[in-house]
DNA sequence: AAACCGGGGGC
DNA sequence: GCCCCAGGTTT
C-alpha cells in the first residue's frame, strides 16, 4: 500500500468540507490564470478582507495581461497604494510585460514555467498551477502549515529550509489529483476559518478526529517557528513645504529602504527622538534650509506613530512656507490636489489627517 | 540562514 | 504589545 493511499482520507474529508463550507471569492468563478494570478499577488501576506477591494480594482482596470503590460508603472502602483509590499506591484507589471513580450501574451501552463515570473515563487506556481490548469502540484501557505502541523504533529519549524522541504513532501503526498485546485483551496480555507492561530474551532473541524495537535492539546505549541523578529524604532521628521504659487514639494523615494518610489515629503529621519529646537539647529536642517529660500515653519503638525511589521515609525509634519525654492535632485513641486493623485505612504496619508481644516 | 519589504486586524 | 495574514527576493 502507497503512503499516498494510506492518507486519502485527508484529501477526501478537507474536499466534502470545503465543498459545503467553502467561501465564494471572485477568483475561485474564473480559470483564467492571469486573474489567478492578480489573486495570489494581491493576497501574498495579506488578508482576504483587505486584498478583495483591491483585486477587484485590478482586475477592472486591467482585464487582461495585455492591458496591464501596456500600462505606466505609476498608475500600476497608485492602484497598489496603500496595500503594502509594492515590489509586489513592480514585479507584477514587469511580468506581465515579460508575457507579452516574450511569451506571445499567453500565460506560462506549467509550474516551471509560472515559477519563473518575477514574483512568483513556490507557492504561488503551485497554486495557479492547480487552479487554472487542474495540475497536482500542492500549494502550503501559512494557512497549511498551520493545518499540516497540528494534523500530522509535526514540530519541524515552518520557516527552516528543513519545514520547508518536509511541508512540501507532505502536501505533494497529501494532494488530490482529482482535484487539486480545490485541495489548495480548501486546506487555506480550513486554516483561515477554522483551524485559525487563536482559538481554532476544532468542534467544527472535518479533521478533529485524526488530529495530532487536539489529541495532545498542543494546538498552542503548533506550528512552530524558530525566528522572531524584531521591532526598531525610526523618526521621520517631514516638511509640508509650500511654494508662493500654492504648489508644495514632493519627494521621491530612492534606494532601497521603505516606500522606494513612491511620494512624500522632504524629512529628516535621525536615529532618536529629537527635540523641535535640536532639529532646526541640525546641518540636515540647515542644508534644506539653503534649498528653500526663505524657508519658514509656519507650524508643527501632531506626531503620529506608525507601526509596521518589523519597525515603529515616530512621524512630525512641519507646516512650512517658501517665498522661493531651488528645485534639486528628486524634488518636484505639485499642486496639493495633484500630490494626492500619487502614491503616497500610507504615514503621509495619516498625518494629512490630521491637518487643521 | 537571515534580513527586508506594509498595512491591517484579533486578542 | 504580540502575532498573523493566499510569500518572495535580496544579501
Amino acid at each position: 500500500m502507497s503512503a499516498a493511499s494510506d492518507n486519502r482520507w485527508f484529501g477526501d474529508l478537507l474536499l466534502s468540507w470545503y465543498a459545503e463550507n467553502g467561501r465564494q471569492l471572485p477568483w475561485r468563478e474564473t480559470h483564467d490564470p492571469y486573474k489567478i494570478w492578480i489573486s495570489e499577488v494581491v493576497l501574498q501576506q495579506t488578508r482576504v478582507e483587505q486584498g478583495l477591494p483591491y483585486y477587484l480594482r485590478l482586475t477592472n482596470r486591467f482585464p487582461t495581461v495585455a492591458d496591464l503590460a501596456e500600462a505606466k508603472e505609476d498608475e500600476v502602483l497608485k492602484y497598489w497604494q496603500g496595500l503594502g509590499y509594492y515590489s509586489r506591484a513592480r514585479n507584477l507589471h514587469a511580468a506581465a510585460k515579460h508575457v507579452c513580450n516574450n511569451l506571445n501574451g499567453h500565460m506560462p501552463a506549467t509550474y516551471e514555467g509560472l515559477k519563473a515570473l518575477k514574483g512568483v515563487g513556490d507557492y504561488t506556481a503551485a497554486d495557479i498551477a492547480a487552479l487554472a490548469y487542474g495540475l497536482p502540484h500542492a500549494a502550503i501557505d501559512g494557512n497549511g502549515y498551520r493545518v499540516l502541523a497540528r494534523v500530522f504533529g509535526i514540530n519541524t519549524p515552518i520557516d527552516s529550509t528543513q519545514g520547508k522541504k518536509e511541508f512540501a513532501r507532505l502536501g505533494a503526498e497529501l494532494v488530490s489529483t482529482d482535484n487539486p485546485g480545490n485541495f489548495n483551496q480548501g486546506l487555506m480555507d480550513l486554516g483561515a476559518t477554522i483551524c485559525t492561530p487563536q482559538n481554532p474551532q476544532c468542534d467544527n473541524c472535518p479533521l478533529s478526529g485524526k488530529c495530532y495537535a487536539l489529541a495532545n492539546k498542543q494546538w498552542q505549541q503548533l506550528p512552530v517557528k524558530e525566528k522572531k523578529t524584531k521591532v526598531h524604532d525610526r523618526y521621520f521628521y517631514y516638511f509640508q513645504i509650500t511654494l508662493p504659487d500654492g504648489r508644495i514639494i514632493a519627494n521621491q523615494r530612492k534606494g532601497k529602504d521603505i516606500w522606494t518610489g513612491l511620494f512624500d515629503f522632504p524629512m529628516i529621519e535621525n536615529a532618536t527622538e529629537l527635540e523641535q529646537k535640536d532639529l532646526f539647529a541640525g546641518k540636515d536642517f540647515k542644508a534644506l534650509r539653503k534649498r528653500m529660500k526663505g524657508l519658514s515653519v509656519v507650524k508643527e503638525g501632531k506626531s503620529i506613530k506608525h507601526q509596521l511589521s518589523h519597525q515603529t515609525l515616530h512621524a512630525t509634519l512641519f507646516f512650512c512656507t517658501a517665498t522661493a525654492a531651488t528645485l534639486k535632485d528628486c524634488e518636484q513641486a505639485v499642486t496639493a490636489g495633484e500630490f494626492d493623485e500619487l502614491a503616497i505612504p500610507r504615514l503621509i496619508e495619516l498625518l494629512r489627517e490630521k491637518e487643521d481644516p
